[in-house]
RNA sequence: AGGGAGUUAGCUCAGUUGGUAGAGCGCCACCCUUACAAGGUGGAUGUCGCAGGUUCGAAUCCUGUACUCCCUACCA
C-alpha cells in the first residue's frame, strides 16, 4: 500500500482494472441453491448488435445500484443480462450493409444465406454492447447471459406458440394491418407513429349512373379510390337522402359502384359523401364487413400498385397520387383541393408512410389473457413505480385488441406452423419438424414464411431466460424477480405483455415491482436523435469524467419517472465530488500512516472517554445519514439517498470534520490521536460502503487502500445502524449540539471577515459574549478550533461587555446563545459593517413584525397547536433581544 | 377527441399529515490557508403559472383557468 496517491483522481485507469477483478473473482455471481434470501433483476434485452444510448446508462444505473445494494445487505442478488434479436432493426441494418458492401438484396441472396449473414453480423457485434456494459460497471451474472434466439428461448417461443395456438389464442385470419413497405412486412398497431402533416383535401366528382348529375366526394389519398367499392353517405343527410342504394361511376376505372347510408359519415365534413375502400382504411374496412362490400386490394406488398389498378399498375402509391390527380382534372372531375392538417401514420422502423393492406396475418387474442393482468395490477400483487402508471397501464389493458404477431421478415422465431400443401391444414408443433399433416396424413408441409414480432419472444422473457419450459431451480429461487426497470416507452410493447404471459405459463407475476423511469432527453428537453445531432455517447463520457460520476448524475437526479435532462456540466460536478472523496481519502490516509491497527478490524470501537467532541460529532451525523440512505432506497428515492451521502461527505465529512482533526493530527501522539485515527478510518470505511452502490469504482479502491477493511467493499456489508450500533452509538446528540455551536460562531466569524472584506491574512481578536454557563464551557473548550477555522489571534470569553466601534453578531443554536464581537477600529470602512448590521436589522424587523401579527391574532393563538404556539414566542423573544443588540451596536458607530 | 403528468431561484429539481420557501449547479466578491483551484470562504436571487374558495394560517386542500409535455385514438 503506498500513501502516496496523486492529486487528481484517474477513473479511466481504476475503473478497468477494478472491474476486470471483480469479474474474475466471482462476485457477480448468484446462486441458484442459497440459504440467502433471493433478489433478482431480469436486463431488459439491448439490441444485440446495437450500441449503449444514454438511456441504457439511466435504466442500467438504477439496476446495478439496486443489485449491489441488495448484495452488500446479504441477498443471494442475480442480475441476468441478455441479448434482443430485435428483428427489424437487425435486419435493415444487415441489409443496409449488404447493399452497401455488396450490392446485392436480401432476397437475391436467399433467406438461407441472408439469415447466415446476420448471424455473422451478431457475431462480430453481439460482444460490443455488453463491453460497454462492464464500463458502466454492470455488475450482472454474465454466465447466464441470453440471447432471445438461443435454444432454449426458442424452445420456449415454439412452447408458448402450440399452446395459444391449441387453445384457440392464437389464430389466422385475413385482416387490414399496418403495412410497412420498405420492409414488406406487417407491423403491429404500437409501432406505428403518428404524424401531423399538411395533406390536400380533394374533392372529386363521381358521376350518378343515371346521368343526372354527380355526387363529390373528399379524400387525401386520391389514389385509393381505384379500390373504392361503394360511396357512403349519411342516412339523415337531406341532401343525398334519395340517391341511397342507386349507384354511381367511378371514375378512371368507370366501374359501377353503390350508394350506401351508414351513421358513421359526419354531414358536416368535407362533401359529406364518402369514398369507401375497404382493402386500405381501417374505417372503410369496418363499413366493408358491416355493408358486405367487396375488398378490393390495389397494392403489391412492396407498396407499388397491383393489376387491380388498371392503367396505374406498377406504379408507386406517390406517383399514382398524382396522375390520378392529372387525369381527374383532364375529366373535370376534381372539383376542389383545400390544405388540410391530417395525422398520417409512419413506419417506426423506417418511416416511411403506413399503408392499411389486406393480408394473412397470424394473431393473438388478448382480451382473456387480460382480465388475470388486470387483477394483479389492480390488487397491488404487482406495483408500478411512480403509481401514476397504474392508471395508464389499466386504461391499456381495458382497450386491448388482438395482437398482430407475424411479421414478414427473416430475421428472428420463425413461426413453428406447417401448413398442408395437400389439404391447407395448418399443423402447429411445439418441437421439431412434425411428419405428418395433422389432418389428413400427408408428409407434404411447408413452414409458414412469416417469423414472430420480437416482443413474443420478449414477452417470455422473466421465465424463458431461467430454463423454462424445463422445471429449474433457477425459476424456484428467483422467479418471480423482485424489480423490472424500465423506461415509460415500452410500458405496452413490453412491461404488460410479460405481465400477460407470466401470469398465463407461470401462474404468477413475472415481478413485484416495476421502477419506470423517465426517457434521457438533451439538457433542453429535446428527443436525442442523431438528425439533431444532440445525442450522446455515454462511453465517452465515461472517459471524460469516469463511470461514477456519470452514474451518480443520473442516481441524483432522478425525479418520479419524469424524463431526465442530461447536463455535461452536471457530470463535471459529480466528477469533481469523486475527486474530493479522493483527496480526503489522501489526507486520511497520510494521517493514518502510524495508525495502529486494530485487530478485530471493522469491528473496532474506540474508546469513549478518548473521543474528542468531534468524533462525537461526526459518527452522530454518520449515523444520521445512514438511516436518512436506508429508508430513501427502500422508499426508492434514490435520488434523496445520492444527495444526502453527497451532502454528508462534502459538507460535514470535509468541510468541518477534517478541518476539526487537523490541530489534533499536527499534535503529538496521544489517546486522543489514536481515537480520531479509529475514528477516521472507520467513518472513511462507511462512507466508501455507502456510496458503493452509486460511485462502485472509486468506492472499491479506495476500500482497497484503507487500513480497515475486510476482503472487498463490493462484498462487504451495506452500512446500516442496526447492524453497527455501537460504533455509531459512540458519536452522542450533545456532541453534536456542541460542535453545532461552535460551527454557528465560526460562521459568523466568516461572515463578519466575509462582509467586511477583512484579508484571511489578517488574524482577529474575537470577544465572546456568553452568559449560560454551558455555552460558556463549551466555546473555552474548543476555543483553539476556533483560533485555527476562523483564523483568529485571540478568543476571550466574557459575561457581559462594551462594543464599541465592533462588528456584533448574535449565535443561537437550541438553548446556547453566543454573542460575538470583533474590534473593527482601524480595519475596515465601517460604514460596510454599518450595511450589514442594518441589513440584518431589517431582516429581524421583517421577522417580529410576521410573528407580532400573528400571536395578537385571537384565532391563531385559541386555534393553532400549542407548540407551533410556543415556538413562534420563543423566536419573537429571542428576535426582540438581537434586534435591541444590533441596534445598540449600531449606534456605537455613530 | 380521450387519458396522464407538469408549472417553485438564471438552469435542473426537492418541498412527506397545511405552520415565516430549500438543495445542487450557475452567478458575484475575496482567497494558491501544508487533502483537494476538479479547491476554500462569504454573498445575492423567488407575487411558488393565474383567479377564486376553505382556514387563524395555503407552494401544500378544493374549484375554475392558462400554458407546456407525454400517451392513446383519429374525419374521409
Amino acid at each position: 500500500m503506498s500513501n502516496t496517491l496523486s492529486d487528481r483522481y484517474n477513473p479511466q485507469e481504476v475503473e478497468t482494472r477494478t472491474y476486470a477483478w471483480w469479474e474474475s473473482s466471482g462476485y457477480f455471481k448468484a446462486h441458484d441453491l442459497s440459504t440467502k434470501p433471493p433478489f433478482s433483476i431480469i436486463l431488459p434485452p439491448p439490441n444485440v448488435t446495437g450500441f449503449l444510448h444514454l438511456g441504457h446508462a439511466l435504466d442500467h444505473t438504477i439496476q446495478d445500484l439496486l443489485i449491489r445494494w441488495k448484495r452488500m445487505s446479504g441477498f443471494n442478488a442475480m442480475w441476468l443480462p441478455g441479448t434482443d434479436h430485435a428483428g427489424i432493426a437487425t435486419q435493415s441494418v444487415v441489409e443496409k450493409e449488404l447493399k452497401k458492401n455488396e450490392g446485392v438484396t436480401r432476397h437475391q441472396l436467399g433467406r438461407n444465406a441472408f439469415v447466415e449473414k446476420v448471424w455473422d453480423w451478431k457475431h462480430q457485434y453481439g460482444d460490443r454492447i455488453y463491453s460497454q456494459m462492464k464500463k458502466l460497471g454492470d455488475s450482472c451474472d454474465w454466465e447466464r447471459s441470453t440471447f432471445t434466439l438461443d435454444e432454449g428461448v426458442s424452445q420456449a417461443v415454439r412452447k408458448v406458440f402450440a399452446n395459444l395456438h391449441k387453445k384457440g389464442w392464437i389464430y389466422r385470419g385475413q385482416r387490414l394491418v399496418n403495412w410497412s413497405t420498405p420492409l414488406e412486412s406487417a407491423i403491429s398497431d404500437l409501432e406505428v407513429e403518428h404524424q401531423q402533416i399538411k395533406g390536400t383535401l380533394f374533392h372529386i366528382d363521381y358521376p350518378l349512373e343515371n346521368g343526372s348529375g354527380n355526387l363529390t366526394v373528399a379524400t387525401t389519398r386520391p389514389e385509393t379510390l381505384l379500390g373504392d367499392t361503394a360511396v357512403c353517405v349519411n342516412p339523415e343527410d337531406e341532401r343525398y337522402k334519395h340517391l341511397i342504394g342507386q349507384n354511381v361511376i367511378l371514375p378512371l376505372l368507370n366501374k359501377k359502384i353503390k350508394i350506401i347510408a351508414d351513421t358513421y359519415v359526419d354531414i358536416q365534413f368535407g362533401s359529406g359523401v364518402v369514398k369507401i375502400t375497404p382493402a386500405h382504411d381501417f374505417n372503410d374496412y369496418k363499413i366493408g364487413k358491416t355493408h358486405h362490400l367487396e375488398f378490393i386490394n390495389i397494392l403489391e406488398k412492396n407498396g407499388t400498385l397491383n393489376e387491380n389498378a388498371g392503367p396505374y399498375k406498377g406504379l408507386k402509391v406517390q406517383e399514382a397520387r398524382k396522375r390520378v390527380i392529372e387525369d381527374l382534372k383532364n375529366l373535370n372531375l376534381l372539383v376542389k383541393e383545400e390544405p388540410h392538417m391530417q395525422s398520417v401514420g409512419h413506419c417506426s422502423r423506417t418511416g416511411a408512410v403506413v399503408e392499411p393492406f389486406l393480408s394473412e396475418q397470424w394473431f393473438m387474442k388478448m382480451d382473456k389473457l387480460a382480465i388475470p393482468a388486470r387483477r394483479v395490477v389492480e390488487s397491488g400483487t404487482l406495483r408500478f413505480e411512480p403509481e401514476s402508471w397504474t392508471k395508464v397501464y389499466l386504461h391499456w389493458m381495458n382497450i386491448i385488441e388482438d395482437w398482430c404477431i407475424s411479421r414478414q421478415l427473416w430475421w428472428g422465431h420463425q413461426i413453428p406452423a406447417w401448413h398442408c400443401q395437400k389439404c391447407a391444414h395448418i399443423t402447429v408443433t411445439e418441437s421439431g419438424v412434425p411428419q405428418n399433416c395433422s389432418q389428413c396424413g400427408s408428409t407434404d408441409l411447408k413452414q409458414d414464411e412469416d417469423v414472430l414480432d420480437t416482443w413474443f419472444s420478449s414477452a417470455l422473457w422473466p421465465f424463458s431466460t431461467m430454463g423454462w419450459p424445463k422445471d429449474t431451480e433457477t425459476q424456484k429461487t428467483f422467479y418471480p424477480t423482485s424489480y423490472l426497470v424500465t423506461g415509460h416507452d415500452i410500458i405496452f410493447f413490453w412491461v404488460a405483455r410479460m405481465i400477460l404471459m407470466g401470469l398465463e405459463f407461470k401462474g404468477d407475476i413475472p415481478f413485484r415491482t416495476v421502477y419506470i423511469h423517465g426517457l434521457v432527453r438533451d439538457s433542453q428537453g429535446r428527443k436525442m436523435s442523431k438528425s439533431l445531432g444532440n445525442s450522446v455517447d455515454p462511453v465517452e463520457m465515461i472517459d471524460k469524467y469516469g463511470a461514477d460520476a456519470l452514474r451518480f448524475s443520473f442516481l441524483a437526479h432522478l425525479n418520479n419517472g419524469k424524463d431526465f435532462k442530461f447536463s455535461e456540466q452536471r457530470l463535471e460536478g459529480y466528477r469533481n465530488f469523486m475527486n474530493k472523496v479522493w483527496n480526503a481519502t489522501r489526507f486520511s490516509l497520510s494521517h493514518l500512516h502510524d495508525f495502529k491497527v486494530p485487530a478485530n478490524g471493522t469491528q473496532a470501537l474506540p474508546k469513549k472517554s478518548d473521543l474528542s467532541v468531534y468524533d462525537k460529532w461526526i459518527l452522530s451525523a454518520l449515523k444520521d445519514v445512514e438511516k436518512k440512505v436506508e429508508e430513501s432506497l427502500e422508499a426508492e428515492r434514490f435520488s434523496d439517498a445520492a444527495q444526502a451521502i453527497y451532502h454528508f461527505v462534502w459538507y460535514q465529512f470535509c468541510d468541518w470534520y477534517i478541518e476539526f482533526t487537523k490541530p489534533l493530527f499536527q499534535g503529538p501522539p496521544s489517546p486522543e490521536r489514536e481515537a480520531t485515527q479509529l475514528v477516521l478510518a472507520q467513518v472513511l470505511n462507511r462512507i466508501v460502503r455507502l456510496m458503493h452502490p452509486f460511485s462502485p469504482f472509486i468506492s472499491e479502491e479506495i476500500y482497497q487502500k484503507l487500513p480497515i477493511r475486510n476482503e472487498a467493499c463490493i462484498i462487504d456489508q451495506y452500512p446500516t445502524v442496526a447492524k453497527d450500533y455501537e460504533l455509531l452509538e459512540c458519536g452522542s446528540e450533545e456532541a453534536a449540539k456542541e460542535v453545532e455551536i461552535v460551527k454557528e460562531v465560526i460562521t459568523a466569524i466568516r461572515n463578519i471577515r466575509g462582509e467586511n472584506r477583512i484579508s484571511p491574512a489578517i488574524q482577529l481578536p474575537v470577544k465572546l459574549i456568553i452568559q449560560d454557563d454551558k455555552s460558556q464551557k463549551i466555546l473555552s473548550e474548543n476555543k483553539s478550533t476556533l483560533i485555527s477555522l476562523a483564523r483568529l489571534s485571540d478568543v476571550s470569553i466574557e459575561t457581559e461587555g462594551h462594543f464599541a466601534k465592533c462588528a456584533v453578531t448574535p449565535v443561537q443554536f437550541k438553548d446556547l446563545q453566543v454573542k460575538v464581537v470583533i474590534p473593527l477600529e482601524g480595519l475596515v470602512d465601517f460604514n460596510e459593517e454599518i450595511k450589514r448590521i442594518q441589513k440584518t436589522i431589517e431582516k429581524l424587523n421583517k421577522d417580529i413584525f410576521g410573528l407580532n401579527s400573528r400571536l395578537t391574532n385571537e384565532k391563531f393563538v385559541k386555534n393553532a397547536d400549542e407548540d407551533v404556539v410556543a415556538l413562534d414566542r420563543e423566536l419573537l423573544e429571542k428576535s426582540k433581544v438581537q434586534l435591541t443588540q444590533l441596534q445598540e451596536a449600531l449606534v456605537r458607530f455613530q
